[in-house]
DNA sequence: AAAATACTTGACCATTTGGTCAAGTGTTTC
DNA sequence: GAAACACTTGACCAAATGGTCAAGTATTTT
């Protein structure tokens, strides 16, 4: 698996969405990170550890306690792959543009 | 499932994202759009079906043949996702050049 | 030293995913 | 009307996903 099948695949999840959202407050606790979700912390380590794997997660041990924060490089390159489509849905829009003033030629 | 699951689901996939690629040229017909990969035509049309069901592509049937064409919405809805983290690499960024700029402070 | 905290791991389970093959349907073409 | 074409459907399979629970480890706290 490739880097961008890890990072769509960890996005196409409501629960890791809301994780990922939750960690642009900052830092937090793997307990603080699960906490929200209606599920067991094994549950939720699962998605945590797909986070990680897809290297939007990086974490760090302190003492007892495991601290995560958000790593955009993948965002980033989610964001690059789909800016190759802006020049094709700003053309659909022209065409449906076209489309409509070609459509009024007959009017009036 | 939500739209946003449906279509970073789909996108998760090397085949379906090539066949989405694919689609940028244009039209085409399953077959087509299928030719390109090595599984049988019904192993594709698996992939086609998940990227109707999130709305990347709509389909159209003339006489024999399915004409496929891109819908861009869905990826726009990805794109405005993605969109809100800019502003937090953007301060990942400023925090590195940040700490770089307090690391050469004790030098020269 | 015992207890509580904060994970971590492994076994299990149901469902989904990504593929196959074989047979079926509807539309051209010959 | 028969054959070829372009899908379509359904049965099957192995592996991955998303969850559970129970037991284990390492680190504080008391």
């Amino acid at each position: 698996m490739n880097a961008l099948d890890l990072t769509f695949g960890a996005l196409a999840d409501q629960t890791r969405r809301a994780m990922v959202q939750h960690l642009l407050s900052g830092e937090m606790t793997i307990s603080a990170l699960a906490e929200p979700h209606a599920m067991t912390l094994s549950g939720a380590l699962k998605h945590i550890r797909v986070l990680k794997k897809a290297g939007l997660v990086r974490s760090e041990k302190r003492g007892r306690t495991v601290w995560c924060r958000l790593d955009p490089e993948p965002l980033r390159q989610v964001m690059d792959w789909v800016s190759h489509y802006d020049a094709f849905w700003n053309s659909q829009l022209d065409a449906l543009s076209a489309h409509l003033m070609n459509e009024s030629e007959g009017q009036s």
